[in-house]
DNA sequence: ATTTTTTTTTAGATTTGTCTAAATTTATTT
DNA sequence: AAATAAATTTAGACAAATCTAAAAAAAAAT
């Protein structure tokens, strides 16, 4: 089945809520879609209509198990373009997200295949996230918060979950990317904030907030 | 200015079609791009309305420079993507024009700069036509007609007018692509048939079908 | 130079995705 | 538990891109 533009980024957007809330309400896929709370409800009806939502007025709405296979189809569209984007491009990791956005409604499925395959089927996108295969497998990774990490404990940075302009030059700032070895040497109490050591930088100290969306996983 | 698909996709057709004729008619655009000539009229409106179009009513119409500048991009991104379709994910030629004709509308200017970049900065696409630069510039190549090719004078195969799937097959069998060496041995009266001679190939004999549609140049 | 045919345009609908404002249902507060 | 507030849906409208059928203009044929 084919799905218009506006279908597959509701879609989207339904997929990543319902991984936080499992039941997504009307206002909060509004304020994610940036549209009105009556927009939404009139995709809904399209989205049901189609099979591919658990919807009953006034009473939250999930994907099913097809609408979640066209979701992580989207999904892998887009994280294997932001791939394409920075590792073949030269694109810095904060500019590929609006291009990605569009090149995930283009159709072919053959492009797709073809693409992974020139990439090299990757795993993770430029920030980290989980690319989906063919079949809608996503590759887990156990990963946990730069502030949870033992102390002295090296481990890879996996994933920021800010991806913001602004994030990315604090992390730019301290040498920290996709992969970059990492450990805490201190926990300060006062405000949480961190002591650590990047491979081949001298120590520095990092904010509790800037920490909260940097997660690592040990090198096995 | 920004355009829709749609838009784009008016202006490059009868970009195409001004090449023949210099003023364009209603129904042949309604022809080329598969609608009626009422929705063809409607979208003319909104081109002059954006001063993109030198049109009078029942009079025909034609691109003003504006115009050709808008046409000339999206000719441009159409033939960039279908260079990288075939030389980096190796699709065969006579498969990526669809694909193409989504990737066109991507909109990053970005985008099509790297791209470009990526790929070498390359002339002309996998069918042997001219890829305009990013002022619009389109590369001009001296080619003629294989029939017209002085007997035993080598030239290369530049480009392909009929680029169906069917003409591919053919072109496949006799190992002619873009770029190969060939050479006409003898022209027969009977049917207008060649002998030809390609590269490492035995000579063979091609119709005047085919050679009609096989455009080369000397080697310089 | 009329008539006929062809081409082009206009008029009025339709579909998709959106909106605002009003109505309805659910949740919260007193 | 009634009143108030919040969330959600419905109703009705609009813009873009399309359509069919009818009208108007231009071209061709007699």
């Amino acid at each position: 089945m084919n799905f218009t533009t506006s279908e597959e980024n509701y879609i989207k957007s339904i997929y990543h809520l319902q991984k936080d809330t499992d039941t997504v309400n009307t206002n909060s896929l509004a304020a994610e879609m940036q549209t009105s709370a009556a927009s939404v409800t009139d995709m809904l009806k399209k989205l049901q209509a189609k099979k591919l939502l658990q919807y009953e007025r006034y009473k939250g709405f999930k994907l099913n198990e097809t609408g979640k296979k066209v979701a992580l189809g989207v999904v892998r569209k887009h994280r294997l373009w932001e791939y394409f984007l920075v590792e073949k491009l030269g694109f810095a990791w904060d500019k590929v997200h609006p291009i990605a956005e569009e090149l995930e409604h283009i159709s072919s499925e053959e492009l797709i295949k073809r693409l992974d395959q020139f990439l090299g089927n990757p795993s993770f996108d430029p920030h980290g996230d989980p690319i989906p295969d063919r079949n809608g497998k996503v590759p887990v990774i156990r990963q946990l918060n730069l502030s949870s990490l033992t102390v002295k404990q090296p481990a890879l940075v996996s994933s920021v979950s800010n991806q913001t302009p602004q994030m990315l030059e604090m992390l730019r700032h301290y040498h920290i990317g996709i992969g970059t070895s990492i450990s805490v040497l201190k926990h300060f109490e006062f405000d949480g904030s961190l002591e650590i050591k990047v491979l081949k930088q001298p120590a520095c100290i990092i904010s509790e907030q800037v920490a909260k969306n940097v997660f690592v996983h040990y090198d096995e």
